[in-house]
DNA sequence: CATTAGACCGACTAATCAGTCGGTTTTTGA
DNA sequence: TCAAAAACCGACTGATTAGTCGGTCTAATG
């Protein structure tokens, strides 16, 4: 309604405390003040959610919904795997470029106390368990290296992690398509078999 | 003093902060509860430490210092990099095995703005710096592959945390030389030049 | 138009928080 | 041995917090 962009209510409380959470932390940021930013008053709020820790929870799910879906309609199957696998990476990377703050959001998120464990496994299973079926094909084709695939797993999440805080921190990097090559070679030679 | 080890007061401060920290977050844990907890009053918190935001950062130092002085006493250098590397990242691992709290802290801390972002950064360049000059290194001699510094370093710092992640969820695979063997070779893989 | 349901409001409250302060105990070192 | 410094204590405070509640406003339905 003020300036710009903002929908109903409820999505104004839930932008705002995505960006307040990502800069000030969630204990760091009081529902006083995501109401006065989101231009509504706390009663809304809490029509709205009935606590601060599920405001938390409906915006974590609702990211990791953002993610999978995008990640999901970027990715066409059916040529090889290597093909399919950089096609994934970078349907992953520019969703993170194009949503640096939700991407914060999930760095900081999916591993703190402040979410709920059942919350972030439920998150994190449902996409891993994507990548887990990829894995296992590359490795019955003999594409992928045969080491344990929970170890792989992890090991997806990690590069990821680590190339989107690159390309995040320095994003004229992201123009470079070397620079976009490189981060898939990394990815791949440490996944694909010697 | 009370059942085990703590020794100073100061020291069982900083103990019991940084168990709360991990397990209930910054914001969530009042340091009436951290000097109940270390068996303290809460004024001798005060005398030792200005404000809990200089206690967070003064545990902060702390643990980088604890773990660049682990790993650094682990590698003796002197082989060929791939035995060197091999060395350090074990090293690394080792440490987190044997300090899975301070790992943990530093998983948590490390990227979270709670933490004053200079001194973030403060930590993690004095051992980063470290590993680069090995990379630099490493191309030189035409071991590890021609691809950004700053990505391969980003990329080294992923690696090894999906591989903490990993053993930590699962010590009983930390026992498997095999599985041991098989994170070190999904993060030279990555690394080396083909 | 009248009724009703849900969105919305903001002053209010009980609890909790980081940090203080005046005083006591312990340690140090001359 | 004794004085001064440093460690330690815990009741206290002013500020802040998540969440409530009685009520208003808006829009849809009959």
């Amino acid at each position: 309604m003020t300036a710009g962009s903002k929908r109903t209510k409820k999505q104004a409380i839930l932008d705002t405390a995505l960006q307040l959470f990502v800069c000030q932390g969630f204990h760091g940021t009081s529902t006083a003040t995501i109401a006065r930013e989101a231009g509504v008053a706390t009663g809304t709020l809490f029509h709205h959610f009935a606590s601060k820790e599920q405001l938390l929870e409906q915006l974590f799910l609702t990211v990791k919904q953002e993610f999978a879906d995008a990640i999901q309609a970027g990715v066409s199957s059916r040529g090889n795997l290597k093909q399919d696998a950089e096609q994934l990476w970078f349907a992953a990377l520019t969703w993170a470029m194009t949503n640096p703050q939700k991407q914060a959001f999930f760095q900081l998120y999916s591993m703190s106390p402040t979410v709920e464990q059942s919350v972030r496994d439920q998150a994190m299973h449902s996409i891993l368990g994507f990548i887990a079926e990829l894995i296992r094909q590359g490795q019955a084709s003999g594409e992928l290296a045969h080491l344990p695939l929970d170890l792989m797993q992890d090991n997806c999440h990690g590069q990821y992690l680590a190339a989107t805080r690159y390309f995040a921190d320095h994003p004229e990097r992201w123009q470079d398509k070397e620079q976009r090559a490189a981060s898939f070679t990394l990815f791949w030679n440490a996944m694909a078999a010697r």
